[in-house]
DNA sequence: GTTAATCTTGCAACATTGTTGCGTAATTTT
DNA sequence: AAAATTACGCAACAATGTTGCAAGATTAAC
């Protein structure tokens, strides 16, 4: 899939793309990297760049801690993609995920909305 | 009014304060520090804190900006006060407001809900 | 009103997070 | 094979945030 891209398919790359594959959830920057043996730290970073631009991976803000999240198939195909979806985060085992639920339609009077992001906290089905 | 609270009012803490009151949105760590002439980093941050802790402003994900907010009255009445306006930051002038719509009852299957917190983009009333 | 307890400040020092520049290495393209 | 492009890894820096502690200010107690 990486090779669909206007970038260079490297070791690094699909290590990291990996990662994120074997998780259901978000990832803080704390869990890529104890899932990386050893690495450069510049490197990851523009890799988590080079990915959000490419919409491969999207941020998620839960709470003070930043994640990040594999994109559905519905964000690549548009070049602006949008992540009107919801994303949960579970105070007790404190996992983040996208949840699929119907699109939000909120509507503000006299605004244009262009970007939608809704972050939910609470208790997730395992931990109810 | 903040003489309400406990603990003391200090010449700081008064000038953040006003500060916050003289906005009509959010404003950034830069913003604030912007409005003061001559100040110390850490007590700002310890001053931003506990304002935060007693419910006197919250913070807002403005994208990649985290921005402090005043809590309007139903914040400050409860213990655990909740934000479930939506936050409306301006693609082109930038700000960051707080919209109070009426309030949107988000509900998912399985989860229990605590926190809601909503983010959205676009061209304000003034930018359109 | 003086003393004691508590809270707040400001400084140092440190930790985390993120960015930029640049030489080198690797990969594509010609 | 050579040239152009892209990616990597290091240094250096910048921004952001935290902790400890001594000194100052305020409040409470005697």
């Amino acid at each position: 899939m990486i090779e669909n891209y206007n970038f260079r398919t490297t070791p690094f790359r699909e290590k990291i793309l990996t990662l994120f594959q074997s998780k259901e959830y978000a990832l803080s920057l704390e869990e890529i990297e104890n899932g990386l043996d050893q690495f450069d730290r510049i490197t990851l970073y523009r890799t988590l760049k080079l990915f959000q631009d490419q919409g491969i991976i999207h941020l998620v803000n839960s709470g003070n801690i930043k994640k990040y999240a594999m994109c559905k198939e519905e964000c690549t195909s548009e070049k602006h993609h949008h992540h009107h979806h919801v994303h949960f985060t579970c105070d007790k085992c404190q996992l983040t995920e996208c949840i699929e639920s119907k699109p939000l339609d909120i509507k503000l009077e006299g605004y244009q909305i262009k970007e939608l992001e809704v972050n939910v906290s609470g208790f997730c089905k395992n931990c109810l």
